[in-house]
DNA sequence: CGGGAATGATTGAGGTCTCAACGAGCTTAC
DNA sequence: GTAAGCTCGTTGAGACCTCAATCATTCCCG
């Protein structure tokens, strides 16, 4: 679902003989300030979902995926997409989180490639004692501090950074 | 440098049997943009930086900073708190570095316990060589995509997140 | 039908990060 | 001067992620 529809044929890796366009002053400290304010952000949801819940945060995220679907149940690959991971590192995760009882995997029998990811009882209950102590950390880090008009800001700007990004993730297949 | 001066008492553990203040669906969809922005942004980043010149962006990160300095020099905990990194990452990180040559470390005969961060003639031309691929990089994922009215609303909302966030922070030292 | 390409998912090796514990040196107060 | 308590920085173990390689299955097309 993450294809390139664009009718435009981007040029991903621009010409390297191209003159490069520094960071003007302005850019520059908007670039450090938005690389600082992420990394204390997202250490500090880190660190909260780690010391309450026992999880990191790109757990939490794939229980969450899984617990919104009808079934609880997604299949890997959708998983990973949804979720803008790698393969590999859904693979790992859900194998993590297997060895918990919170995930269980079976095996589509329409298309035998496939796998269910299934999120148990045990996930779910450990996804809603997870959550209060999450959601606060996102409003006391995030959401506190930033005015109505921010967060719609904020909204705009990221699903701009979205559409621009969502074209060349990792590599996957073969392509030579 | 990143004591908490403020007069007022912050509770930073809120008080659990306070009601859940959830997100409504306007947070929940920015959070949600958020999220995955940041996740394409960043995975962009260390991708390319590790493809086009061998170092993570933690590392890039190292190297700029040392490189901003009249000697090319700071201290072990003045460069962590500069990059808002645990001194344990820290200390990993220049361990690689050093293996690499483009750092040394040297202690400081004032301080016995104090360490330098120096960074070599190596080390400068490593960062010379992957600056415009990554800035490029930054450009294209990040800067190209907002209009500036956006790049101006990020570094309002990234002060914000930072001037919340910088308080509490890895919890450092014996503080029963 | 059969062979090559694409897809779904996993694996292992290696690298980075976290947390907790530690060691060594400085500082303060008695 | 010396013991307690900081601060500076490192270390080791373990967790997570990345990359590349792999395997099995399915799709496509002549």
């Amino acid at each position: 679902m993450t294809a390139n529809h664009s009718a435009t044929p981007t040029a991903e890796k621009p010409d390297p003989d191209e003159p490069v366009r520094w960071l003007d002053a302005g850019e520059q400290r908007v670039w450090r300030s938005f690389l600082e304010a992420s990394r204390l952000l997202f250490d500090a949801l880190d660190r909260e979902l780690q010391a309450d819940a026992g999880m990191p945060h790109a757990y939490y995220e794939i229980l969450v995926r899984l617990s919104e679907t009808a079934d609880r149940t997604m299949r890997m690959s959708e998983l990973a997409d949804s979720l803008s991971s790698s393969r590999s590192r859904l693979s790992h995760a859900v194998a993590r989180l297997e060895e918990r009882g919170w995930v269980r995997r079976q095996a589509d029998p329409a298309d035998r490639r496939g796998q269910w990811a299934i999120l148990t009882d045990a996930g779910f209950a450990a996804l809603v004692a997870a959550a209060p102590g999450h959601v606060g950390a996102v409003r006391r880090q995030l959401f506190d501090p930033l005015t109505p008009e921010d967060v719609a800001a904020l909204g705009r700007i990221s699903d701009a950074i979205r559409r621009a990004g969502t074209c060349d993730g990792p590599v996957t297949g073969s392509q030579l």
